[in-house]
DNA sequence: GACAATACATTACGTTGTAAGGAGATGTGG
DNA sequence: CCACATCTCCTTACAACGTAATGTATTGTC
């Protein structure tokens, strides 16, 4: 159940999202103090998340976890779809931008989709959080920034660039959110992905022996990589390290993707820096 | 919360998803005559799901349209998970597998994401079901073949086609989804798209009335479309339809996303069937 | 007709987000 | 210093979820 962002009272969550310099209510108000902080609560609650999921995001794990009831926390956050908008922002402060001092465009735009995806790793419940309305807070809006940057000196058209935007964020969304899966399911189920392919191939050869008759392609594709169907990015599951070399520990699928579309944008500049230009 | 499918009853999920030819257990059993079939209980709840989105996919709601009881359905499905996985494949037998007698595979390709998206919006809860750990199932397979089909006339390399694989599908789910996304937030919280970005537009300027100084290259990438950060596909605001005549009402920005992995695989190809070579 | 097996219903449990209402703390005006 | 209004935080309560446990009615075989 895709948690849908950008839900209640803009007003306050943008409030929140932006607030900078601007202190509080100047504190002349009558009652108890207040004991906690919105950011304090984001942190926690970002805490949680990393290493329950969103799924395991209770109001009452998040007081819990501040020796606060569930409701204390309505004092400080409207509510837990806001919650969620100000912990999507916040964990992407983590991003540092250092693709931005890359030597040129595209070794950039790799570093910006390795990083990013390393982040998503981190918090993997920032991808439950819908891209269609989006939070527009400060942070996330950094790391496009960095993008847009990049992709500014290809001086390719608009149309072009947005495309490219759009294809770069699923991928590595994607990539992130199948990695991040397969790890969580593991997690989960007590079951590491390497046992549930090998289990899963034998019961579908049982259940389908002609399979490699009526999907000869799809075997053939899947091929020498670690088996099974293939639409997915499977977690470095031991075999190809160090693809070209600095590739250290970041999956073989995910790097030979964004190649792809790397060459895409390339080939539209006319200039080709690439070395790899086989043909037939 | 993504549901994470392929979790439960490995054995009976797999002999239901596919069930061909052989017939249940021949009809000579004591007890009262079924009245229910699996796949009407999996019917049932796509029909469901297609109006309520996956979060409004209750047992209850399922034996309600059913006429049944939510127990009643415990006969037929081992769970909710299993039956979450049973209606994932069952969604993909929409796909007419079209794209298998285009012309050249680019235009295959194309065809083929283009189709799929369309089954995605037409089932959009299926994207909820996470690719770490697939189904399994013959009618997702049928798709998968039909795009390794495609790509195997390109003779490139396995890493290279599995990197665009992953990136097409990657690209075509993101896409699905945010669409998808978008038009379920407009109808549950009643707030159109259109209006929700004005209203969001306005409250970032009072915010944040420095954004275009801080963000220059996301202004400026976001420009003339139709505004807002850019990050995500938005579904057709009204303006550029037929971008290049044959997109109708097919998302500008998605055809543009795919026309960059497309040029990647050609350029690789070394052919480069590709009309619109501009340098500088 | 007895009996065992089966289909389906009812009830119950521990979750969830948060509305409602109460208890205790703390500022200000008299 | 004493109401008193205001604020923080707690407890309680509700409807909805998946499904285990249990009960009831229906059907086949002996």
């Amino acid at each position: 159940m895709a948690v849908i962002g950008g839900r209640g009272d803009a007003d306050l969550t943008m409030r929140l999202l932006w607030a900078g310099s601007e202190r509080g209510p100047s504190r002349s108000a009558p009652g108890p103090r207040q004991s906690l902080t919105a950011s304090a609560i984001v942190e926690a609650a970002i805490g949680l998340a990393d290493e329950e999921g969103l799924a395991g995001l209770s109001m009452r794990a998040v007081g819990e976890r501040l020796g606060r009831s569930a409701m204390a926390l309505y004092t400080y956050v409207p509510g837990k779809a806001e919650l969620v908008d100000l912990m999507y922002d916040q964990a992407h402060a983590d991003f540092s931008g250092a693709c931005e001092e890359a030597a040129d465009w595209r070794s950039g735009v790799l570093e910006w989709a390795v990083e990013l995806r390393d982040l998503y790793l981190r918090h993997p419940w920032v991808l439950q959080v819908s891209h269609a309305r989006p939070v527009l807070g400060p942070h996330e809006q950094v790391v496009f920034e960095a993008l847009a940057g990049l992709l500014r000196s290809t001086e390719l058209p608009g149309r072009v660039l947005r495309g490219a935007v759009s294809a770069l964020f699923h991928h590595v969304r994607g990539s992130a959110r199948t990695a991040a899966e397969a790890g969580r399911a593991a997690a989960e189920t007590g079951v590491p992905d390497r046992e549930w392919w090998t289990r899963r191939s034998t019961l579908l050869r049982e259940v389908a022996p002609d399979f490699a008759e009526r999907f000869p392609h799809s075997v053939r594709l899947a091929g020498d990589a670690s088996a099974g169907q293939g639409g997915g990015t499977r977690d470095s599951a031991g075999a190809e390290r160090a693809e070209r070399g600095w590739a250290r520990g970041v999956d073989a699928v995910f790097v030979a993707g964004l190649t792809v579309l790397l060459d895409g944008l390339s080939s539209a500049t006319g200039v080709d820096g690439r070395g790899e230009a086989s043909e037939g």
